[in-house]
RNA sequence: GCGGAUGUAGCUCAGUUGGCAGAGCACCUGGUUGUGGCCCAGGGGGUCGUGGGUUCAAUCCCCAUCAUUCGCCCCA
């Protein structure tokens, strides 16, 4: 039979690398807990409407990039590419707005998009993401920014800034763009790339985050948002970064940032790592105001970002975070005859109740190779099981560090494993304290 | 969708101007050892990604295809 593979651009994740995302999943929860946020799980697969809706339905993501297909009745549905439009939905459909003024959600999960897959870009990938719905006040941006900074630095992240940015509101955004299409129009065709050109027509503002060299160069004197955006915008823009200065966060202006979906407004901001390769936004997000009532609900603002895991998973694995999640065991079980593998097993089953961890050998292998897997795990004890000891009802425990071992009875064997585990712990604790 | 690199033992990878297929680790056996990590000797294991082509002969050259990977694009 011909093997199956996975599909490309999925992953099998292995310990100890999937304890990067139970690390990251705990410390968000603990992170955003503590900001009053309350965790959101949600469906995978929705309407394909909803993303072309929300997202934009002149997108990249929704033009070439989503996983869509009919059910069996002719509906056509969509993995979710990313958390915020699901989020959205849900919250109007149980009528969040009505209970609480305020509704603060974080969830994570797999997302689906059909690119080509690189470090750090794959076609399943995961994200922590945080909404606030509800809040208008630049307050609430500034808090947003903040708590993601707060998760970052706890993972240990702590050289990451953000960068920020506005991109006004419904009001005075089409008017930029209006002045930036005719600044670009100025300029000589040939002074801007392929992309570009086209982007000139698509959507002018992706002129402005180019990372072609040239590109940046000859738009270096374009007209900046920040200089056009209403006086709202503006004031609203100042307070965020007003708090930020006020707080412990460095941060940089960029006014070249802007963002890929269409439901952003006003601040957006954007965390970039340059130490894990090309795909380097490590979380982005901002401000969407008119999503909720696009997508049918109340008029209510909204405010939020996505985390990519993978990328955060990248820049854990640099810092050796996994090896810290793995523990030596404390014993092993080395089987002599294949006779006594029951018998190892219930001897196993007896030490993992007093507390202790380790594992046996299900094969009766020779003694050498066992004692070499034992070492090899770093086990502080390795028991050895034959029929001879059967016989004698006894087990030998031989203790790794100092070779020294003795001879135990199989009913005792509990009595020894709990000495031991009061041990460990009477260790741990003055481990702790020196 | 577009480019570059890679695909050889379970794992990490050498290799041949085209001529019987290699190492290290792992595994197994034996020796040494206070039944153990080191060391020594031996052993098993490969349609050289797949399908075509060129050739007396292809793992090597050519074409196609699949897969992996790094970029472009896009995004978290």
């Amino acid at each position: 039979m011909s093997k199956i593979n996975i599909i490309r651009g999925f992953a099998d994740l292995y310990s100890p690398e999937s304890a990067l995302y139970t690390l990251m999943e705990d410390t968000a929860r603990r992170v955003f807990g503590a900001y009053g946020y309350g965790e959101l799980r949600i469906p995978i697969m929705e309407y394909t409407e909803l993303f072309q809706r929300s997202i934009g339905a002149e997108t990249d993501v929704v033009q070439k990039e989503m996983y869509t297909f009919p059910d069996r009745k002719g509906r056509s549905l969509t993995l979710r590419p990313e958390a915020t439009a699901g989020i959205v939905r849900s919250y109007i459909e149980n009528n969040c707005h009505a209970r609480e003024e305020i509704s603060k959600f974080f969830s994570f999960g797999p997302m689906f998009r059909y690119e080509r897959p690189q470090k750090g870009r794959m076609r399943q990938f995961h994200q922590i993401d945080c909404e606030c719905l509800g809040a208008h006040e630049p307050q609430a941006d500034a808090e947003v920014l903040l708590m993601l900074m707060h998760f970052l630095r706890d993972l240990g992240l702590t050289e990451l800034q953000p960068e920020i940015n506005t991109l006004g509101c419904g009001e005075c955004r089409p008017a930029f763009r209006k002045v930036l299409s005719d600044f670009l129009r100025g300029l000589d065709p040939e002074s801007l790339c392929e992309n570009c050109r086209r982007r000139l027509e698509t959507n002018p503002m992706r002129v402005l985050d180019c990372k072609v060299p040239s590109c940046q160069e000859h738009t270096a004197g374009a007209p900046r948002i920040l200089d056009h955006v209403c006086a709202d915008c503006a004031d609203h823009f100042s307070v965020v970064r007003d708090i930020l200065d006020r707080s412990s966060v460095p941060y940089t202006l960029n006014p070249r940032l802007v963002r890929g979906l269409d439901y952003y407004m006003r601040t957006t901001f954007e965390v970039v790592s340059t130490a894990i390769g090309a795909q380097g936004s490590v979380a982005g997000g901002g401000r969407y105001d008119g999503l909720v009532s696009q997508l049918g609900g109340p008029e209510v603002p909204g405010i939020g970002f996505a985390c990519g895991m993978e990328r955060l998973a990248l820049m854990l694995a640099d810092k050796r975070t996994a090896e810290q999640a793995t523990s030596a065991p404390d014993f092993y079980i080395a089987v002599l005859d294949a006779g006594a593998t029951d018998s190892a097993l219930m001897a196993a089953q007896t030490m993992r109740a007093a507390g202790l961890a380790g594992e046996l050998s299900f094969a009766a292998k020779s003694l050498k190779s066992q004692l070499r897997q034992a070492s090899r795990l770093n086990a502080d004890y390795c028991l050895m099981l034959g029929q001879e000891e059967l016989a004698a009802r006894n087990i030998i425990v031989k203790h790794m560090g100092s070779g020294e071992q003795v001879a135990i009875p199989l009913v005792s064997l509990g009595d020894w494993a709990e000495i031991r585990h009061d041990d460990k712990l009477q260790r741990q604790r003055k481990g702790n304290y020196l």
